[in-house]
DNA sequence: TCTGGGGTCCTAGGACCC
DNA sequence: TCTGGGGTCCTAGGACCC
């Protein structure tokens, strides 16, 4: 803004769940390297939760994505090495990067578990950003044990695509003169924010690569994709101006808590069972977080067809509570059901406000009482661990009493489609 | 024993008001 | 009980990301 050159870099932990895993095996003794072998991190199977989730450089070398399912992996791999995710020691090893990084530069963006932006100008060394970069990857492998890829640019969206360049273990350019040479020849997909849908209608248009957008009339995407148009043409042309936003934290706008029951629910009583464990999660990350919400939301994915539906609801006055948000679950639920085998159900809140003073509605139920009994709830589970109090409905149920984990891992922002 | 779970933002359409 | 328009709020669904 005051005419000085940014400097961005972008550092991009490589096959993270997956390196994560393999360096601590090491640590404890392993003989292996996860990451010389064909090897993933996935879900189990037995509970329907068997995906890929992170994969080795082996891996991909036989068309195993990140996403597919399991079987499907070991179909194309027949050999593969797969482990249980462990979210746990995935928080340790995202909080030891950052740390490492804090002392690179004051303003560290973390933008997800395996990624961060780092606003470099005038930090020591910046005149030599290359030499700077490597000296941080270098860190990283040497004192953290996995590998990172680095891309350096004027600007957050660039500095990404650079990241993408050469990986594992290395750091690549992608300076606003670059961009032609570099980024232009790629295909349309590999730019960010080009899915599945946009890529395929691009396609049809004709527009293949990245360049291609990048010099189509913007009067045309604008036509064709409303404000998506400006974004897309925007992002292949390297324009993107957002701020590295500094460690304070950016307020959640809702949470959510889903998950695939390990068998078809086929009733209404089983189903507000799996809600109940869903919103007690809920309700302890918006205390914990010192919210209240006033939308309520409940999703369906149906087992037949895999297809999804949801309904949602707009209250007056905020709640945070368990019971408050189970009952509007239960008659979302009610209400939206279709009849047919569940395999997914979601309880997502949204419409947030910080707690200070909360007004209640002469015309919804008093939930005082039931705040109590939360409060209650939550310090023991805080002291004693979650599991110390179980609902009794659970202890037979076979369902687990509190669906989704609490670790700190939600409470990072996500991207969003302004960097 | 087929495909997870956590987010954000945008848009279309309907209800309702002036 | 004819016609038009603008604005806001709400809901459902779709797109994208990691």
């Amino acid at each position: 803004m005051d005419g000085k050159e940014k400097l961005i870099f972008h550092v991009d932990v490589n096959s993270a769940f997956l390196s994560f895993e393999a360096v601590y095996r090491l640590q404890h003794g392993a003989t292996v390297d996860l990451r010389d072998i064909p090897s993933a991190v996935a879900g189990a199977q037995a509970t329907r939760h068997g995906i890929i989730l992170a994969k080795s450089g082996p891996t991909k070398k036989y068309g195993v994505r990140t996403g597919e399912p399991t079987w499907e992996a070991k179909r194309k791999c027949p050999h593969l090495v797969t482990v249980s995710p462990n979210y746990a020691l995935y928080m340790c090893c995202h909080h030891a990067m950052v740390e490492l990084l804090r002392k690179f530069s004051d303003r560290v963006q973390v933008f997800s578990v395996d990624e961060c932006f780092m606003d470099m100008a005038g930090m020591p060394g910046a005149d030599q950003p290359m030499e700077l970069a490597d000296k941080i990857r270098k860190r990283i492998k040497n004192e953290l044990g996995f590998t990172v890829s680095i891309g350096i640019s004027t600007n957050k969206l660039l500095a990404k695509m650079g990241s993408e360049f050469k990986k594992p273990d290395a750091v690549s350019t992608l300076f606003p003169w670059e961009i032609a040479e570099k980024m232009w020849p790629l295909p349309v997909e590999d730019l960010y924010m080009v899915g599945r849908a946009t890529s395929f209608k691009l396609r049809k248009m004709g527009i293949d690569t990245i360049g291609a957008l990048a010099n189509c009339d913007l009067e045309i995407l604008k036509y064709k994709f409303k404000s998506w148009g400006k974004l897309l043409w925007d992002y292949a042309n390297g324009i993107e101006n957002s701020e590295v936003s500094p460690p304070g934290r950016e307020l959640v706008k809702g949470i959510g808590n889903s998950t695939t029951v390990h068998f078809d629910v086929e009733d209404r009583e089983t189903a507000h069972q799996v809600l109940l464990s869903l919103a007690e999660t809920v309700g302890m990350r918006l205390r914990f977080g010192g919210r209240h919400c006033r939308v309520i939301a409940v999703s369906i994915k149906r087992a037949e067809d895999l297809i999804s539906y949801s309904h949602q609801l707009k209250i007056q006055s905020p709640i945070d509570s368990t019971a408050a948000i189970y009952e509007y679950c239960k008659k979302l639920f009610d209400e939206a059901w279709d009849g047919k085998p569940i395999r997914h159900l979601g309880v997502r809140v949204s419409d947030l406000s910080t707690a200070d003073h909360v007004q209640l509605s002469m015309f919804e139920k008093d939930w005082e009482k039931q705040k109590k009994i939360d409060r209650t709830v939550d310090q023991i589970r805080m002291r004693f661990g979650p599991g110390t109090i179980v609902r009794s409905n659970f202890i037979r149920s076979g369902l687990a009493p509190l669906e989704g984990g609490l670790s700190d891992d939600a409470s990072y922002p996500v991207m969003t489609s302004i960097l």
